[in-house]
RNA sequence: GCUGCCGUAGCUCAGUGGUAGAGCACUCCCUUGGUAAGGGAGAGGUCGACAGUUCAAUCCUGUCCGGCAGCACCA
């Protein structure tokens, strides 16, 4: 007999080789109704699957939350047996679960559009109204092959062959369709429910290599309940109204045009939010490191010495004399990267151990050429402004220098709002420049900061390892940053380098006398201006901090006679360093209040008669209904202290203890 | 780069094998109105570019450019 312990703690014997469903039978008639699958000792498994031995059981239902997977899974079988009655001759393939839901990869010679996916929820309407029963079957491996191979499933061949000797090979079936598959599933389609919807259509290549043909994957997306699918859509949209592209629009910051793929054109608004991020940076940076700028236009030869040429030719611009006339050929390479240009400033002169370490900054707007399909807003560029930094160092000097660039990090993102962020290590790459050696000892040294990093924030920062992603001349943290709409976006960075420096023939003068090579940390923080910007626009969905709003206050009036005090509010609101503007035009105050709401304009300051005879304002803030009447002088210095960049505002507190 | 979709006024979009329309925005006029659109008039387009089919192309076909989604890439 085995023995199985339920959720209460309850336990009962059983013969060996019961079922799961027989056992919520043997509970209630209604729970193995409702049952979609069991846990057993927490591991999910089919209703139908025989318990051999003493287990925690769980009988699970469809509105457990772990059901939601299995929902989700279901439907894209019953999504993939849609589609094969639909289009005969449709290869399959896979079909996993995802964050939002799920998809379906399919080969078929006309890739499937939009216009097919409601022809094909039609059908997956009905399969889940067959309810037809989810069985499994273990086959033998070479059966399998020869079923799918006489099916023309070459995809699923191949798939059985990935399988490792010692796994079954599982095929489940739901009525006549069957597809190979890991399980578990639910008891049948019908479980599925009809809180489903297919959202998407996109090419992906099979196996996720670009190498491979492209196939065409379905998305789609699942609920236990329509309400719960309805709250997802909606959440969509609200994810859409957020979106930094619309929101340059809708700000009036910044916007792309056909002639400039890739490339920003900043207007006066978005310049001056940038500008403020900049300046922040700048402050951040005072006392320790020099900042200094490099030319954009290098000859190619430095490329060549710094191995960008070999490693990174791919991904740079190239430019020479655009003269018709002239015979100078010479090619230069427009900077994908300030690092040569930062060693020729450390060359130039001798350098001692005593000016270590020497950090240089730049501000530097460097050229990337992106594969078109990977340009998106300002997340990802051609050209774009990093706050980028080097650190001219020893080894001994390195891990403390780590330390010191992870706290300036980790405490700008908080200035700017942001509270969760990863921090993962990058290891050698295939393609690399250096020793095994260094890299051995590069990667000891950040294996051993990224350890005291994640002690030291009590467990607060998630750290991870990404084997394989370092930089071609050393391995790098990468500071990851979540998006409101859920996207992860890499910003700052830090890179040990152990290869450069050596490479231009860069030294220092030891205690010793001798000739020494520095080490070379590269370091960006919040990394592109540009996607950093986009990405706290979504972040805060366009409602900016003061201190970054790059229109502070409107002041409006409500008739003309206001007009005289409300010029003499902007500009005592100006005196006080705020950035404002003032509208005066022929407009009632609604109107006006809209347009400056719709533009986020975090203040207006609106002033009529009343305002104007008391010398007060009335202050309404974006997002709110409600105002408040107070003193000009109130209003002003409350609205100056509140711009106040959080840095300030921390060394005026504590500079006040 | 790959697959699919898309490209019409500054923005959002409608439309047709016989060279174009709406709303908002813009300009002017009226309106001086107390917290998310007051009224009227006017101006504005090489229908992404280039080729082809056709008596005739914004519309059909092809190529290119750009955008969107996903994949691949992301130092």
């Amino acid at each position: 007999m085995i023995r199985l312990t339920f959720p209460d703690n309850s336990s009962r014997e059983f013969a060996p080789g019961i079922t799961g469903r027989e056992v919520a039978e043997g509970i209630s008639k209604s729970l193995a109704k409702k049952a979609v699958a069991m846990a057993l000792d927490g591991e999910l498994a089919d209703l139908s699957d025989t318990i051999d031995r003493d287990a925690r059981i769980e009988i699970v239902t469809r509105d457990d939350p772990r059901a939601l997977g299995l929902i989700r899974h279901d439907a894209a079988h019953v999504m993939a047996e849609a589609v094969q009655e639909l289009y005969p001759g449709t290869q399959v393939t896979i079909g996993p679960v995802i964050e939002n839901g799920f998809f379906y990869d399919f080969h078929r010679n006309q890739p499937f559009t939009t216009e097919d996916l409601p022809a094909i929820e039609a059908k997956m309407r009905e399969i889940v109204k067959r309810n037809a029963a989810f069985t499994k079957e273990v086959w033998p491996r070479d059966r399998a092959r020869e079923v799918f191979r006489d099916k023309g499933e070459n995809f699923k061949v191949e798939l059985v062959d990935a399988i490792p000797e010692d796994q079954d090979v599982k095929i489940y079936r739901q009525g006549d369709w069957f597809d190979l598959c890991r399980g578990p599933h639910m008891a049948s389609t019908g479980q599925v429910g009809d809180a489903f919807k297919l959202t998407k259509v996109a090419g992906a290549y099979w196996r996720g290599d670009s190498t491979k043909p492209m196939l065409t994957r379905i998305y789609g997306t699942a609920f236990a309940k329509g309400d719960e699918l309805a709250a997802y859509l909606h959440m969509l949209e609200e994810a859409e109204k957020r979106d930094h592209r619309r929101l340059g629009r809708e700000m009036d910051l910044f916007h792309f045009q056909e002639e400039g793929p890739g490339t920003v054109f900043w207007h006066g608004k978005g310049w001056t939010m940038f500008q403020q991020i900049v300046a922040y940076m700048r402050r951040r940076l005072r006392g320790s490191y020099d900042e200094v700028n490099a030319p954009q236009l290098l000859d190619k030869s430095l490329w060549e010495t710094s191995g960008h040429w070999n490693w990174f030719r791919e991904n740079m611009f190239m430019a020479r004399s655009a003269g018709e006339e002239t015979d100078d050929d010479r090619v230069f390479a427009i900077k994908p990267m300030n690092c040569p240009g930062h060693i020729q400033i450390f060359k130039h002169g001798l350098k001692s151990y005593r000016d270590l370490p020497l950090r240089m900054a730049e501000f530097g707007i460097v050229h990337r050429y992106e594969p078109s399909g990977a340009l998106h807003g300002l997340m990802r560029v051609r050209a774009f402004t990093q706050d980028d930094a080097h650190v001219f160092c020893t080894e001994d000097q390195m891990a403390a220098e780590c330390h010191r660039i992870n706290e300036l990090i980790l405490s700008t993102y908080r200035d700017f709002g942001f509270e969760e962020f990863v921090v993962k290590l990058s290891t050698r790459p295939e393609k690399r420049v250096g020793s095994d050696e260094a890299w051995d000892r590069a990667e000891a040294i950040m294996g051993d900061v990224l350890r005291e990093i994640a002690e030291q924030s009590g467990g607060k920062i998630r750290t991870g390892i990404n084997p394989g992603e370092g930089a071609f001349y050393g391995p790098k943290f990468e500071y990851v940053l979540r998006d409101a709409i859920g996207r992860d976006w890499q910003c700052g960075t830090t890179q040990v380098d152990l290869n450069l420096p050596g490479r231009f023939g860069a030294f220092y003068v030891d205690t010793d006398g001798e000739k020494k090579t520095p080490v070379m940390i590269h370091r960006a923080i919040v990394g592109s201006l540009e996607r950093f910007l986009g990405v706290v626009l979504e972040h805060y969905a366009g409602h900016l901090p003061l201190w970054l709003a790059p229109v502070q206050v409107v002041v409006a009036t409500i008739t003309s006679d206001a007009d005289d005090f409300a010029r003499s509010v902007q500009a005592g609101l100006e005196v006080a360093g705020l950035r404002t503007a003032l509208d005066t035009r022929n407009e009632k105050i609604n109107y006006k209040i809209r347009e400056h709401s719709l533009a986020k304009v975090p203040v207006i300051l609106v002033c009529g008669k009343r305002e104007a005879e008391e010398r007060s304002v009335n202050i309404r803030r974006l997002g709110e209904k409600d105002q408040a009447s107070m003193s000009l002088e109130t209003a002003m210095k409350a609205l100056a202290d509140e711009a106040m960049p959080p840095d300030l505002r921390r060394a005026g507190a504590k500079a006040a203890t």
